[in-house]
DNA sequence: ACCTCAAATTCTTATATAAGACTTAGAACA
DNA sequence: TGTTCTAAGTCTTATATAAGAATTTGAGGT
């Protein structure tokens, strides 16, 4: 019984990767890996346990392993090097932003957060978050800046019931990079998003915060982010000077 | 040897999987079946040989097979079915077309050709197409109608050495969906494209044929289309209104 | 500072078994 | 005689495991 290399004491009975199920075994893992990733289980940056390790305290081969790691790093959520090991990707700010300069280069926008306000949800905001009627969101309206110069402005609804602490933050206090303080603050990454665009004209408002004239046209962005799951994160509607910059899609 | 169900002649010499590379087996399969694809080796819709068919044609085990298969399925080109087999894609005249109702249905355009030109190629169109300079290409300027409105003005350019066949065809000819025609006149698959967007406002031929204001905010989408290996096939700029329709990005 | 080697990791390939889908022979029935 | 249904058989892809190769990392020696 004592085979060299065993992992420690008994660890084997949790898993229950149940021999009942119809679904593949390759499929129960990565679910099991994924909520281990959603609880914060290993960090961003973090080297997982190497397929051997991970293949016995499952106890299946390590091939069966190795495909649902391949799923995950083919969805952006791992990263893998030879001779190294498997890593939680860390994910840079632009990982989610698609707005990118003509030469091609991305710039990190800078952001001034204008207001923070609860509201009832809107019929689109409910659509997008799937919120049963009367439920409340949260709605945080900033101008970003690219170069220094005011080229978006942007509404965000998030659930209130998921995300109160923002209700009664400081508009200064609202931070740049939102999708990592969604992982950071309330253990909710985002995995991917859905994105709707549009050509609009600039209302007043916009005119007056973006510099233009009301009626130059703008770009809409409507986002709608998921987490593990598909679960609905974040509405966002951002109107975007396009003079300097353009939405690149993920190539197909 | 006359087993039945053999393909004709020999055919087994050929594939030559040089031992001596360095890359393994399974990318160098699937770039023998890329290459065959191009080659309209299989029509759209037909089915391929079985994994264990292919498997003894390349001389390797069933599994080296599938990975290659496995990716390609991955990339679009391929469709499979448990018991049934694995087939040529079919593209759908839907499947690059990403401009949809509100209510997420997808429509078919209607298309008019307003003139077909040869010109020198513009910077960028060199750039997209990948020309060196004084190359020529073929514009192709028409209407696109949805549900019987004008919506779209659009520039097509392609390399006149590729196509020169558009050159003297007359603008009634032009068809439709003009990706199926790549692939089955010219034998060019496009297998995918990437798209850049930006807000803009219709100038004053746009203005006439989409029966519209002049400055009217429209969805430039300038999309470049390519063939295997990442050969550039077609840049075309969309110039949508986007007033009952929206583009939609495929989720991240 | 540089080189060598060993250990740990993922990568590649092969093989065996399971599960789904189509085909066809033949019985049952009209 | 013709039609319909059933069931077995055969083809297909899907899943799981195992073994050797390639790559990285770091310790130890020179």
């Amino acid at each position: 019984m004592s085979i060299k290399g065993q992992p420690p004491q008994s660890q084997a009975q949790t898993h229950s990767l149940s021999q009942m199920e119809k679904r593949p075994l390759y499929e129960q893992i990565k679910e099991t890996l994924l909520a281990r990733l959603a609880a914060d289980y290993w960090r961003p940056g973090e080297l997982l346990p190497s397929e051997p390790k991970l293949a016995g305290e499952f106890g299946v081969s390590q091939g069966t392993i190795r495909r649902a790691l391949d799923e995950m790093v083919s969805q952006g959520l791992l990263t893998r090097h030879q001779g190294r090991g498997t890593a939680v990707t860390e994910h840079t700010p632009f990982r989610f932003f698609d707005l990118l300069r003509a030469d091609g280069a991305r710039e990190l926008p800078e952001s001034k957060t204008l207001r923070i306000s609860v509201n009832a949800a809107s019929r689109t905001e409910r659509d997008a978050l799937e919120l049963a009627t009367g439920k409340k969101v949260i709605r945080i309206i900033r101008v970003r800046y690219l170069n220094l110069e005011p080229k978006i402005y942007e509404t965000i609804s998030v659930s209130r019931d998921l995300f109160s602490a923002f209700a009664t933050m400081d508009a200064r206090d609202v931070p740049n990079t939102i999708y990592n303080y969604y992982e950071q603050k309330f253990g909710v990454p985002v995995v991917s998003k859905r994105d709707r665009l549009r050509a609009a004209s600039a209302t007043q408002v916009e005119a007056r915060y973006l510099h233009i004239d009301v009626g130059t046209p703008l770009l809409e962005i409507e986002c709608v982010a998921y987490s593990h799951r598909n679960q609905p994160i974040e509405q966002r509607i951002s109107r975007c000077l396009t003079d300097e910059h353009h939405y690149c899609s993920s190539p197909s």
